[in-house]
DNA sequence: TTGAAAGCGGTACCAC
DNA sequence: GTGGTACCGCTTTCAA
């Protein structure tokens, strides 16, 4: 890496001293220095192709315009425009993103936050936390500026952007009744997770604002927010409750495992019973049936956690905000009536 | 940033000199060291809560053990997996990603690559070249390490990793020939890219080995690899050629796209005519029909670059490596034999 | 307004 | 084997 154009190199073409080479290069300074030194040091910069070592104004200054993000699986259609929609908001204000996978199945791996919080990166932004987790508590302990992003905790102890998942809830409750539906069950996704936790306490607070009784045996929890999860849950909760007429997943993954569900009882889409999932992920609409669904902006909800984040670091914002974003329905084909069209003379 | 533990207060602690400490913490360094002191300084270390400072580090061995990426698009299922296998691999052997999107339409947007070599990033994976790309020229120029993934360049004059498209279409047009079909057409992608090029070459080879004839109306090429771009691209293709009864497109997004046309045209897949993609991204086994495709492994693609690229960096190879992984076929039900099953009696 | 000098926290080379 | 020391490139405090 030797070869590279130095402040000092800068420094000794213009005649000054290197000092005032950096004064000139920090747009807060720079108003300190005569106009025309300015000039020269900028213009000398640029035709020596002059690049600022990050790792030395890092060691220096303490900051390294550096934000880490853990996520749980970057390939999941959830996470990634969540990375995007983060990347873009940091970029727009002079941070990188180091992206890091954190499966939840790999045990006993390297302490990735240490390895984070060694990079020295200047925020944390953390999309895999469970109801209570232990990373929040490092980062806490260690004074890590960090926002959540999609699940949060169940105490507000530091900074997160959600869905509201409650209102998403009810927004599916509420479309399935205007429908007809009254035997309404739901695949639910892992209790450990605020989306899997609230999505339920969503779905029964709405069944109960509805009128409609929901016993123990309308909830079916879904060991993984995944296709695979989906069919085994799918498959118990229908077998329980084969008088349901409409069927709430957690997310859309777990709608595609009850599609498979119920192709393998043979009973139809939406004839039979609706579905609807949650999250509007791509593709979805082009399924078959294409699945209704209660849309989030997962990109959104990147690019207000970057600005969150950097609002904190730079001390901007003092308080600990919570974001929620507003979900909204999407109805396709996989919802419709509970009975077949026919009207019910006579 | 105030208040880690340094090497310094190790060495206190230990009574020996930092240097000292800095070599017990070298794995390869630290059979220089008498045994006792390699073990009382990683005590010391561990009971310190000592981490070692990467921009320290970097800057003074030159290596910042971080590796950046450039991708046109994080959220898509094409690159995300790329991503994900990059991490893991680069993540084994002490590596960290920074992962920047650079959508082709972001004119005059910030220097990306330059960012990124100012972060004195010890080696590069390029997802979104053209087919003679500046950046390439760059890197070269600036004797970064660099990978291509995905996309390669028309010389080889970097080390990339590539599925193998010509292959790719050779099985997609063996299989519609196999199936019966003659009247095949082609919705190719971006021509300035290696797969819209090379994936249309394949093509046209393919159909010549089946002693097919291509006429100059049977490619159409779309303006992007999208759902969106597929559709007209689709539709003028099928006004041209109503003969067609299979249609190969470049990628997965535009076989979706064909669907689109096709069901304006009231035309029905695979009855009426057949489809396949390429790719097999997540969720076209799910769409109506189920896409038949040509299978990349996209993640094993990113880990092949995370290793191509560190053997690269830390010398381990020389030469330009060019990797081609092969493809294979995806059967689903958008393909079926030409004319309707009823066998032509009488 | 500009120059000088002192580090930031490691690494690497030179002594001993 | 271990200690000493210079220094990576930049920022920042202090002087002038």
């Amino acid at each position: 890496m030797a070869g590279f154009t130095t402040i000092k190199d800068v420094a000794r073409e213009v005649g000054v001293h290197p000092s005032t080479v950096s004064r000139a290069l920090d747009p807060s300074q720079r108003d300190r220095l005569g106009p025309s030194i300015v000039e020269r040091v900028l213009e000398a910069a640029e035709r020596l192709g002059y690049r600022p070592d990050a790792a030395a104004a890092s060691l220096r200054s303490g900051r390294s315009h550096l934000i880490g993000i853990i996520v749980p699986d970057i390939a999941n259609p959830v996470f990634s425009p969540i990375i995007s929609g983060l990347e873009r908001a940091l970029a727009a204000r002079g941070y990188a993103l180091i992206v890091v996978d954190q499966p939840p199945d790999r045990t006993a791996q390297p302490d990735i936050l240490q390895m984070l919080v060694a990079r020295r990166v200047d925020g944390l932004v953390l999309a895999n936390v469970s109801l209570r987790d232990d990373a929040v508590e490092r980062c806490l302990r260690w004074q890590v500026p960090v926002v959540l992003v999609n699940r949060a905790e169940t105490t507000a102890r530091v900074p997160s952007v959600v869905s509201d998942d409650i209102a998403g809830m009810r927004l599916a409750v509420e479309h399935l009744v205007g429908l007809g539906h009254r035997a309404i069950v739901h695949v639910a996704g892992p209790q450990s997770l605020s989306t899997g936790s609230l999505r339920r306490r969503g779905f029964i607070e709405a069944m109960a604002a509805a009128g409609l009784a929901v016993g123990g045996d309308a909830v079916m929890e879904a060991a993984a927010f995944t296709r695979e999860a989906g069919l085994p849950a799918a498959r118990e909760l229908l077998k329980r409750r084969p008088d349901a007429t409409a069927v709430i997943a957690a997310n859309d993954l777990l709608a595609l495992g009850v599609y498979e569900g119920l192709r393998e009882q043979g009973r139809r889409c939406p004839d039979d019973v609706s579905v609807i999932g949650h999250n509007d992920m791509p593709l979805v609409d082009m399924v078959s049936p294409p699945l209704s669904t209660i849309r989030i902006s997962h990109r959104e909800m990147g690019e207000r956690t970057g600005q969150l984040l950097l609002d904190i670091i730079t001390g901007a914002r003092e308080t600990i905000t919570q974001i929620v974003t507003q979900p909204e329905l999407v109805a396709r084909g996989s919802t419709a009536p509970p009975t077949p069209l026919t009207p019910q003379f006579g």
